[in-house]
DNA sequence: TTAGTATT
DNA sequence: CATAATACTAAA
């Protein structure tokens, strides 16, 4: 029994090989994009497939890809996905869970050193033979190697609990809340969507002075490692190497920025495509119109969705289920 | 100036 | 024909 997280998970892996060798930034946009419906239907697949019209009746699903789903829900394999593993070692994927290894590098190391997995490219790296190729310059690998070292002695970046980060972001907040320079804070992102389990922490302040309020933040007590901080933004460790990033925005865009740094990225994907629909379009400094460049928007989340004629959306439900299109 | 990666 | 926008760094 072929479940739709099964289904889902195959989709996902074909668009991942899919970019790695080198198809069109659309055609794996497809493969996404019907994955991302397969996750958002409650109903078994294989039920859809049995009615009338079939996987066709579902967004995102062309005859293409609703016949290999087909496939893989009657027999339980995917020949197209089966033949992408022949074609690209599948380990590949794994090279691109390196931080600075995205697609295009794990196909330039593949196709110009045959390196395929992650030891090759350790090896590799260590015996320095990896100088001259296109794109890799001893910056790239020095920081390649840095995230091996860290791979090493802390393992691959993995997610917390809810219970484990709600104590140290409340500590966080509390603190920003008493500097004089901060006028609003609110965590954002995956926390403030109510999400289980965080990659990480965002936290937005509204302020006339980024700078004293960042330097501030990466000195708190919690801090156990600041890994940069510029006008803008301040990432850090706390415990666990949980990673936090504050991020100081004017007052009078505190409403854009808190809509842009909650997500999620579907949601706020969804929000732009209508703002352009309107001739308007949407940033984490405002809502603009296209000709003129006037804002008209962005002091509160509030005025950012009344200006796209929506009404605000609960961070709960801010996922690409929320009712945005049209 | 362009490419690639990261971020929501 | 086709889902947004921005920031940053390194390479060329």
């Amino acid at each position: 029994m072929v479940s739709n997280d099964d289904v889902v998970r195959t989709l996902e892996r074909v668009a991942d090989l899919l970019e790695i060798k080198g198809e069109n930034v659309y055609n794996v946009r497809a493969y996404r994009s019907a994955a991302s419906q397969v996750e958002n239907i409650g109903e078994p697949l294989a039920d859809i497939a049995a009615r009338e019209g079939g996987l066709l009746d579902l967004p995102g699903f062309g005859p293409a890809i609703a016949e290999k789903v087909g496939d893989l829900l009657q027999s339980g394999r995917m020949g197209f996905l089966e033949q992408l593993e022949t074609d690209i070692p599948p380990t590949l994927l794994e090279l691109r869970e390196i931080p600075g290894v995205g697609p295009r590098t794990a196909a330039v190391l593949w196709h110009e050193a045959g390196i395929t997995t992650v030891d090759e490219l350790e090896a590799a790296i260590r015996g320095g033979r990896l100088g001259g190729l296109p794109r890799l310059g001893a910056k790239t690998l020095e920081r390649i190697a840095a995230s091996l070292d860290e791979r090493h002695t802390h393992g691959v970046k993995q997610r917390r609990p809810r219970a484990d980060v709600e104590p140290i972001a409340t500590a966080l907040v509390d603190a920003l809340r008493v500097m004089p320079e901060a006028c609003a804070v609110e965590p954002a992102g995956s926390f403030r969507r109510g999400r289980a389990d965080l990659g990480d922490l965002d936290i937005v302040v509204a302020t006339g002075e980024p700078r004293q309020v960042l330097v501030a933040f990466g000195a708190l007590p919690q801090v156990e490692r600041v890994l940069l901080r510029g006008d803008t933004k301040c990432s850090v460790h706390v415990a666990f190497r949980f990673q936090v990033d504050c991020r100081a925005v004017a007052p009078h865009e505190f409403g854009a920025a808190m809509q842009y740094f909650t997500g999620s990225q579907a949601h706020n994907v969804q929000l732009r495509g209508r703002a352009l629909r309107m001739g308007l379009t949407l940033n984490e400094y405002g809502v603009f119109r296209v000709d003129g460049g006037e804002r008209i928007a962005g002091d509160t989340e509030e005025s950012v969705y009344a200006a796209l004629g929506l009404s605000w959306i609960p961070p709960e439900q801010r996922d690409d289920r929320a009712a945005v299109t049209r």
